[in-house]
RNA sequence: GCCGACGUAGCUCAGUUGGUUAGAGCGCCUGAUUGUGGAUCAGGAGGUCGAUGGUUCGAAUCCAUCCGUCGGUACCA
């Protein structure tokens, strides 16, 4: 009886093709935040069930991945990262702060797997833990920015938003604070359905193409109108949303504090370069309501704006509370490492590279399997990414394996190579380009297209030079 | 989770009112060409027709249940 060859729903393999441009990806946004000045941290998949769930809400439970080990405690695999810092944070009380830390980890999510999204992701975070400064959030905000330029994701927009001022908007529309979660979990979503749909959903809720009922808020119609006015405060300049902020929250007890908190980033990240532009002010932006607590960020790929968000975050001051010590106010965000990447892919800027190497030595007389293999090792020992064949197979197959994984250089080293002290230098895109115009198969073969023969002792430094690295 | 649609080769699909051994294109493998990828030609592998149960002399085709995929919706700490 054979075993048959699947995964769980919601799980995949990340075949080598999909895994160099994923370590690119972190390798670069790692740059970013070393340049920043943060620290990698470590936390294992596996969490105590009730360090999860402590600060998840009833629904939230749900989604947890329960884990069985021998003493049949209570575990889960972590679900993000910033609990598991919160955990380390309370944990180690001698723990430097402000602790800014970066950690890129796969999670697990049990929910119903959609388009880029799966049960098992990569998430990398980006936090300051003990850091009530507003400096903090405008320098998450910034690597933000920095890092969706590094990684070249073309045009993007980081949008920022304060839980806080969204807390003004209700005393201003007088709702009560228990309804605080409906209201934003509708706010968020006006940019996927509308502001025609988000007022029926505050109100009665409303039946959706495919006949579901969407249950509504219950909002009076006047306090529906004062949001309508709240989400029609928009504008491609920072300094005009908060203009129109402050008249909107007028009188409201404590709205110019809150005001001022956002003036200090918005000024911040003008002085530093990062203007309207990449960074705007979002009223409607809310995020995950578990445990922000004042300022709140996303960012999308303005060329693939259908991915949802590929960063998010915002600040936490009473997450760390919650494991029962003092109260460390702390602000940060999240990569979504899979979704980007399948945006990425979608708009033609994930790399194509199927295998990491960049030469191929090919073995075609098994009596020069040797010095084949002597070629390889010194261009490996001079940094040269170089495979040798192992298949044993013919000539022919071993350039056609290098055509397909995109291999760019084959070498050659045969009996007539050896005789004079030389090898063959094969340039595989030189021929596929010239190749089409030839019908018959002797004239393309004859024709050795991209070629060159090179000196045994200087293939080193030819292939340093056609590679662009300097000797 | 809820509503709906769809499951035939690695991929895209065809398959008549239920009827003999389930097909095509692309891809893959082998050879022509044992030292040259593409093109061409010849050959080959690969399917319990998503699974299970039922109706029938007979099921890819009809029915039921389950599983999976996709779309919408909910959720997304």
């Amino acid at each position: 009886m054979s075993i048959k060859p699947t995964l769980s729903r919601g799980l995949r393999d990340l075949l080598p093709e999909q895994m160099i441009a994923r370590q690119r990806l972190i390798d670069t946004v790692r740059g970013v935040y070393e340049n920043y000045g943060f620290s990698p941290l470590g936390t294992p998949a596996i969490e105590y069930l009730d360090v999860l769930s402590g600060s998840a809400g009833q629904e939230a439970q749900q989604s947890i991945f329960r884990v069985s080990n021998p003493e049949d405690e209570a575990l889960g695999l972590r679900f993000d990262l910033t609990v598991p810092l919160s955990r380390v944070v309370s944990q180690y009380p001698n723990i430097p702060l402000p602790f800014r830390r970066y950690q890129v980890a796969q999670v697990w999510r049990a929910d119903k797997p959609d388009p880029g999204r799966f049960r098992q992701f990569t998430q990398f975070d980006l936090d300051a833990v003990g850091a009530p400064c507003g400096r903090a959030d405008v320098e998450i905000l910034a690597a933000i920015c920095d890092s969706l330029t590094a990684i070249e994701a073309g045009p993007f927009l980081v949008r920022f938003s304060s839980r806080k001022v969204l807390n003004l908007l209700l005393k201003r529309a007088g709702i009560a604070e228990h309804l605080a979660g409906d209201v934003f979990r509708v706010l968020d979503k006006i940019g996927k359905i509308g502001i025609g749909k988000v007022k029926l959903e505050l109100s009665a809720g409303y039946t959706d193409a495919s006949g579901d009922p969407i249950r509504g808020v219950g909002l009076a119609e006047e306090q529906v109108s004062i949001i309508e006015e709240f989400l029609a405060i928009k504008n491609k300049s920072r300094g005009d949303v908060l203009q129109r902020l402050a008249s909107f929250l007028a009188g409201i007890d404590g709205s110019s504090e809150e005001l001022a908190v956002m003036e200090d980033i918005s000024g911040n990240l003008d002085a530093l370069g990062y203007h309207s532009d990449q960074v705007n002010i979002d009223v409607s932006i809310a995020r995950g309501l578990a445990y922000y607590t004042g300022p709140v960020f996303e960012a999308v790929l303005l060329d693939a704006p259908q991915f949802g968000s590929v960063f998010g975050g915002g600040r936490y001051d009473g997450l760390v509370a919650r494991f029962g010590g003092p109260e460390i106010p702390a602000t940060g965000a999240s990569m979504g490492v899979d979704r980007l990447l399948a945006a990425l892919e979608h708009i033609g800027k994930a790399g194509q590279v199927k295998t990491a190497a960049e030469v191929l030595v090919t073995v075609m007389d098994p009596g020069l399997s040797r010095e084949c293999m002597l070629v390889a090792f010194d261009l490996r020992r001079a940094g040269i990414r170089t495979e040798v064949d192992v298949s044993g197979g013919r000539l022919g197959k071993q350039l056609k394996r290098a055509d397909k994984l995109g291999i760019p250089y084959a070498i050659l080293l045969g009996s007539s190579e050896a005789e004079r002290g030389v090898l063959t230098v094969k340039q595989m895109a030189v021929a596929r380009e010239h190749g089409a115009g030839i019908e018959e198969n002797a004239a393309w073969k004859s024709a050795r297209f991209g070629q060159q023969e090179v000196p045994r002792a200087e293939i080193v430094d030819v292939l340093r030079q056609l590679l662009g690295r300097g000797s």
